[in-house]
DNA sequence: CGCTCTTTGTCCTGCGAGTGGAAGAAGTCT
DNA sequence: AGACTTCTTCCACTCGCAGGACAAAGAGCG
């Protein structure tokens, strides 16, 4: 098949494939009720559309008591791939263009091994997937990178955990090697679409999104839209000070949140307490793996030992702290709570509720939910494969 | 005169009216580069704007090297009032359209008094400016309270010092004694306003804007919009725990930034200061007028006071902490330190500068100015006129 | 099975906004 | 005085689009 490459002409058309994208298929009548336009200039839009082959005919709608009506739906052959590189493993998945996810996986792999290394895995993981049928071809790719981007040309900046990255022209050498469209952005904000596509942030207009996995990150919604700061570092919120003159960081302070809880600070802290035999769970787990990870607390935890719980919620404490300034702040009308340490469940989140509530304002907490993603690892591809639809679904 | 009741009717129109006010009288060929109109749109449009009487003729231009052309300006006659209520003072000034302060009154007034004494205090001196020959009447009013507001209904909600206006219909109310539209807005989003009108943030789409006053707020501005948040409290940032249990708060909490630099705090400290005998300066002050306030402490620390210029030190460095945690979260453009204690001046802005650049991350920081608000007590005010001209300047 | 009512889709006409050319008005410069 | 610029108005023509009329397709009912 050859790949679609069309976009819409105006505002409208984009209104009606955000619609249709958002909404499955759809009779001419239903997109009417929603865009206000008259059902001639819509009938002009909708066979534009459908000229384009963006959009195509999909059979006959129940009746609502009186003539079906013809459905429209989105092209079911277009596909978008979404890409989420995390610290120590990369996502990736097919959609269509529902951003319904057909396809998906999963490989450790360390993002420190360079750009190069990393595409090389990525191109071969979409070359998978698209073996298995799913995909002739990709129309748009989105793809998230653990650090900070310069949004509008696709290019990690000074990105501290992934040293090799800066610079690098990521979304150009992706856009040649897949021969589509590409965007792309850092993994807490595709984080946050997604979960505002599809998770629990549907239909709120302001909210955060914080991500706690290796490091620390909050995605930051504002009216709808991410907000991603002059020069794309917003929501960097793992190098805010918890601690005065806490643990040494990697970035030279004292103190940061991520040197205190994360993914990452929290796998050392689990081998210090085994060695040091306060927690004989974790200790069997050590020797048995030789390391241990936040899976590990999750389950040591669950089974009930004191120290992993003392853990979790003291990082649950110190990360309710700093989202506390934040909701000060920013006022969000949600916060979500995501990423690999989320399986760290319920102890934390109470242990993030208790602070937050504790230190903000009443009128900022009133009725703020601060609640667990709902998408997990998807939410990222998800996101990913919406920033590209976003884009390609805007006028040229 | 008939006071103006005109609105724009299109987004032409609008745009056309927020050029005049932000550039001044223009001719029709110069507003003709700014705005993608063809000729002829263009003086339709002109052409109704000078019927509504919004905008009126302003004479001849001078010659680009051929005929010259008509200038139009915003009609002179139109008179805003600018309402800055602070918890201790009210500034009420009158601008004309072009948001030009034409004349500025300051009363001392504490805001627990109440809404109807502060409403007596603030028509009087309203009706002290008419009085003058600067107006005859008013076409709009905006006012800044110092707390939270729900913007939409211009109503104060759970205002922690000004426990009296809760739910006080403050627009609803001033709409009435003065006969036009009203806008009400929290003090600090207006003084945000206002640098960005007329002050250091103009042309700096994403900023914040720290007032450190007799309580300590922020103004969120992203994408050239203020952010108010989900309830009308974002910014409110003086209940921060700035000093883990630190220094009981009026909010219930202990290390909130405020208990320990505000104002009020500065005032505190500055009388325990002088009574412990730390610093004669002090001493002699606190003698001659029973009471200290941060003009006290500017005046002393100018003098070479070493216990006064350690009170503004660690509270730019606490204050600097608070900063550098929103910064690095926002990752503004610009950030703008104002409000009654900049009379402190540059020594409160190193001791922040400093704490700033070293806490937040190089990227967030390597090309942010920390400056002083450029408008003083006027930032309130024009803010105020910003708010209301905005809001009568879209279509309706 | 035929009739009526409802919903959907298409066609068509008329209105009105807006573009861009052309001419006229007003100035400058040589 | 004449040539060239710049600004403004006028006007004819185009094009988008709203909204009514009509046709198509189905549901419900007797």
């Amino acid at each position: 098949m050859r790949r679609m490459t069309a976009r819409p002409a105006n505002a409208h058309q984009a209104r009606l494939l955000k619609l249709l994208r958002d909404g499955g298929p759809n009779s001419r009548a239903q997109l009417g009720d929603q865009v206000d336009l008259s059902r001639s200039k819509l009938a002009v839009e909708v066979d534009r559309l459908l000229e384009t082959g963006l959009v195509v005919a999909d059979g006959l709608a129940a009746s609502r008591g009186g003539r079906r009506s013809h459905n429209v739906r989105l092209n079911p052959q277009l596909r978008f791939l979404g890409v989420d590189i995390g610290a120590t493993s990369v996502d990736v998945a097919v959609t269509n263009a529902e951003l319904e996810i057909l396809g998906h996986l999963n490989q450790p792999l360390d993002v420190r091994e360079g750009p190069v290394a990393v595409f090389e895995q990525v191109l071969s993981m979409a070359a998978k997937l698209r073996a298995t049928g799913l995909a002739e071809g990709f129309d748009g790719a989105g793809i998230g990178v653990p650090g900070p981007v310069r949004f509008p040309e696709g290019v990690p900046v000074a990105p501290p955990i992934m040293p090799g990255w800066d610079g690098f022209p990521v979304r150009e050498a992706l856009s040649q090697e897949l021969g589509c469209p590409v965007m792309v952005d850092n993994d807490v904000n595709l984080m946050a679409m997604g979960e505002q596509h599809a998770g629990v942030a549907r239909s709120v207009a302001d909210f955060l999104c914080v991500k706690i996995g290796t490091g620390i990150g909050c995605g930051i919604v504002v009216g709808g839209h991410v907000y991603r700061g002059t020069t794309g570092s917003a929501g960097d919120i793992g190098h805010i000070q918890a601690v005065p003159d806490g643990r040494p960081c990697a970035c030279g302070n004292r103190g940061c949140l991520e040197a205190h809880f994360s993914g990452a600070a929290l796998a050392r802290d689990a081998v210090e307490a085994a060695q040091q035999g306060l927690s004989p769970e974790l200790a069997v787990r050590l020797e048995a793996h030789g390391a241990l990870t936040a899976v590990d607390v999750a389950a040591a935890a669950a089974a009930g030992d004191a120290t992993c719980l003392d853990l979790i919620r003291e990082g649950g404490t110190r990360t309710g702290q700093v989202i506390a300034a934040l909701v000060s702040f920013f006022n969000p009308g949600l916060v979500v709570i995501g990423g690999g340490v989320t399986g760290l469940g319920h102890t934390l989140l109470a242990a993030i509720r208790t602070q937050v509530y504790r230190q903000s304002l009443p009128l900022a907490t009133g009725n703020l939910p601060i609640v667990l993603g709902e998408l997990g690892p998807t939410a990222g591809v998800i996101g990913a494969a919406r920033l590209i639809s976003d884009h390609l679904f805007s006028p040229a």
